[in-house]
RNA sequence: CGCGGGAUGGAGCAGUCUGGUAGCUCGUCGGGCUCAUAACCCGAAGGUCGUAGGUUCGAAUCCUGCUCCCGCAA
């Protein structure tokens, strides 16, 4: 039997938390998540979903803004004799002396195969850049962010229709594979599981998505490029374009195949149509402000109606 | 009480400020032209203007309550 202290926030996170729960060799001493935040239209407070988790299953339950600082919960982590720790998109970084609490040392699991995609964004790095592979790595975690030796590792491949919509579900699921693969390995050697370290010529970082960064720039981004980026960005932060005086979002894309300067947009065929650096792309559902998503062809009949000629917002891009 | 936009025939919108015949671009149905078409021409059906109340001779339009949807922000 081992006592392990589960890390996690969202949804993400409570998959590879039940396969603790659910695990004969192992207790959940307790749950650390983030504290209940104002969310949503509205403001009102969100428990994130580990610590709903926790509190519908009668686990010990954290939720602390800084674990690092938290001396109820580090006391309560030295009083008990851990034997290692399970951290899956917590959105802490956990220091020094919290690390050296577990007898075994604590275990990330990274969607990624590292070293590729070190930091918090690795899903989305990994459609942004078009990759066709990615994974689940478990590492053993160091004071440097995602940099430990690796003790498990799994190739998932991608779709060219993934989105980190889809692939977040599909590398939750593999997240608690590989837990409970890694688990088992764990308890069968009695912890002396074996590690490899990172190679250090194949280290790449993937850091943190910025709400701007989905302001699609048709002057410097080629079609490729933007399609890989509505992918990574789908559900958020989501792309969007200014055009006139308004900002709109954007849910597809897909190339179309007619000649257009970059920056131009074109109707003329009934289809909302922008030249890019390289390439042409139908933004073929979008979403003004205040509404729904619609597709480009009721998009431009409410244009018509309103005797607009659309373009693009030159102030928003040099 | 975080800020803000919206609800009008099947779809997307205009009309609301300055009350008084329901409009635009499509779709649908019928007909025509065409070898043909997402093209073009002619015609038709289809709306108690989100909901409840108020003001008024008269309300999509002004006032109030309510419901639902969404953008930003987190």
């Amino acid at each position: 039997m081992y006592k392990v202290v589960f890390f996690g926030t969202p949804d993400f996170s409570v998959p590879s938390l039940e396969v603790l729960k659910d695990h004969k060799e192992i207790e959940v001493a307790a749950v650390v998540s983030m504290p209940d935040r104002p969310a949503g239209r509205g403001k009102k407070l969100k428990t994130p979903p580990v610590a709903q988790y926790a509190k519908d299953h009668g686990l010990t339950l954290f939720q602390t803004e800084n674990i690092n600082k938290d001396e109820a919960l580090l006391s309560f982590l030295e009083s008990q004799q851990i034997d290692f720790f399970v951290v899956i998109a917590f959105a802490q970084f956990l220091g020094e002396r919290i690390l050296a609490l577990p007898k075994f040392g604590a275990f990330n699991i990274h969607t990624s195969l590292l070293p590729k995609y070190r930091g918090a964004a690795p899903i989305q790095y990994a459609l942004l850049n078009g990759d066709e592979m990615t994974g689940v790595s478990i590492q053993r975690m160091v004071k440097e962010m995602d940099a430990g030796d690796i003790c498990y590792d799994h190739q998932v491949s991608i779709n060219p229709q993934e989105t980190s919509a889809s692939l977040f579900k599909k590398l939750e699921g593999e997240a608690a594979i590989g837990l409970k693969n890694f688990i088992q390995d764990f308890v069968e050697k009695e912890g002396m599981v074996e590690f490899r370290k990172q190679d250090p010529n194949q280290i790449s970082c993937a850091p943190t998505i910025q709400k701007g960064d989905g302001l699609i720039n048709p002057l410097k981004e080629n079609a490729i490029a933007i399609i890989n980026k509505m992918r990574a960005f789908t559900p958020w932060p989501g792309c969007f374009i200014y055009l006139n005086d308004f900002r709109l979002k954007v849910h597809e894309i897909e190339l179309f195949p007619k000649e257009l300067d970059a920056g131009q947009i074109d109707v003329s065929m009934g289809a909302l149509l922008l030249g890019t650096a390289n390439g042409t792309i139908r933004l073929s559902s979008v979403q003004p402000e205040g509404k729904k998503a619609q597709k480009d062809t009721d998009f431009l009949n409410g244009i018509k109606s309103k005797k607009l000629d659309l373009l693009l917002n030159k102030d928003h891009y040099e």
